[in-house]
Formats: structure tokens, C-alpha cells, sequence
DNA sequence: AAGGTATATTCTCACAGCCTTATATAAGAC
DNA sequence: GTCTTATATAAGGCTGTGAGAATATACCTT
């Protein structure tokens, strides 16, 4: 439980940059630095920054290997969010298997490649 | 097409008060000042304020109805979302089903958020 | 036409978010 | 211990965003 986050995995997800972030994690956990290095604009503390409020939001977690701080996606946070957009998947027609094929052709893993 | 606003459905939703007027507008189309009345803290203009940020994420639409602007759902606009949170789908063990049995029970509920 | 209703727009203000610079903490290397 | 690496935190400034009050627009009624 512990739903005290209800607003921030929103707003956390809501910037850009995070989400790339998020993106980048969803292929293998990374260090705080190698994060950092895919974002040429972004200083040091701001990539922290930004790294601190996916923290808040409990989108990801932290493991400490020497120095570095290495960040893991935690799926179980964006499932407050899938649910919310789930409530009005009955709204849009079916289309959803064209949804489907779409999403395959984007997920990293998991095989099922039909395309590309 | 017209994609120029990737960006603000994120953040369009990201504010609860916004995603309570999404939530009366999936029961149903309502004009502008009943969707108003469901929230006593906000100002007129404050209502309408905030029906312009979810027109321009293209989440809703508005038809006139004589002085009445009567908004309806659009949830196409929601699919951008929805796209982006499924590419995580795969992460969490496949118990979508659970899930949604889950969401049924919640439906009913729906926090009117909006705090000062 | 005048007046009322429904909604949008404009303006100002306070606050929250993001960026930048500087500094602090923690862990290893020497 | 001191130095270096890796990351976090703090402080200041800028900008965008939301709330309030006043005004404007559009439509209907009489």
C-alpha cells in the first residue's frame, strides 16, 4: 500500500527527460553516471535531480557498488498509472489489437519480434 | 498526427484535478459549469483554465450548446499514455488479469483531488 | 435593444520546478 | 591520513504554471 505517491508517479512520469530515463532502465539497470552520460545537456546535480524525484516516486530503486549508485526500474510503481489510463481503454474502439502490434515491435525484450 | 503535444498529455494528466475532470467526463459529457460544480474550491475561471489545458493535450472536445460548452472525452488523446506505459507491461509478471479484476473494485471510488 | 446566463480571456501574483554553481558525503586508491 | 572518483545536497535565479479578480464574448430571452 503505501499510496502516498498517488500525484508524484503522475508528475514524475510528466517531464521528458525522466521518462527517458525510465526508458533507459527498462533496458538494465545503470549507474548513476552512465545515465547521466546519455544526456550531454544536463549537468551532474541535474541528472541527480532528476534521478532523486524517480526515487520519490518509487519508480526506481538504488544499489550501492563502491562509489556508484546503480538504478533499477521498479515496475510495480507505473502500475498505478497503467491503471488509471486502463480505466478508459473502454472508451477508445477496438482497436487495441493494432495497439498490441505496435507495442510489439517496441518492446526491448521478450522475443515476439514480428516486425523489424 | 499533429503531434506536437507528446509532452503535455503527460503533463496535462499529471495534475489530480485535471484527472478528476477526466473521470466525470467518462461517465458521461458535461458542460463546463456542472463539471464545475463538482469542484467547490475552484474559481469559474479556474474551471475553465484548466478545461483549456485538457483541450489543447486533445483529451477532450467541446460542441456548443447554446452559452453551454459541453465537453466530452476523447480518449484517443489518452492512447499516447496508454502506448507508453504498456512498453512496461512486460516488466512486472503477467498478472493483468488480477489487475483488472483489481480495477473494477476501484472504479466506483474516485478522489476529487484538489487541496490548497 | 437591454438584460441575463454561460463560458472564456486577460492580468497580476505567489509558488513550484528546473537549471547552474558551489559544496558535501562516501568509498576506494595511494 | 590525503587524493581521486562517484554521487548527492544546498543556494540562487529564471521561468512556467495555477489561483483570483475583473473583463470580454457569445447566446438567449424579453
Amino acid at each position: 500500500m503505501v499510496d502516498v505517491s498517488t500525484t508524484s508517479v503522475f508528475s514524475a512520469v510528466a517531464d521528458p527527460t525522466r521518462r527517458a530515463m525510465l526508458d533507459l532502465l527498462a533496458v538494465r539497470p545503470r549507474s548513476a553516471g552512465e545515465i547521466g552520460s546519455q544526456f550531454p545537456d544536463l549537468t551532474q546535480p541535474g541528472v541527480s535531480s532528476h534521478l532523486r524525484v524517480l526515487r520519490e516516486a518509487h519508480l526506481v530503486s538504488v544499489t550501492a557498488r563502491a562509489q556508484q549508485r546503480v538504478y533499477s526500474l521498479r515496475p510495480e510503481g507505473l502500475r498505478e498509472l497503467q491503471q488509471w489510463v486502463a480505466k478508459y481503454q473502454g472508451f477508445w474502439p477496438d482497436r487495441l489489437d493494432a495497439l498490441e502490434e505496435h507495442l510489439d515491435s517496441k518492446l526491448p525484450k521478450r522475443g515476439a519480434g514480428k516486425r523489424k
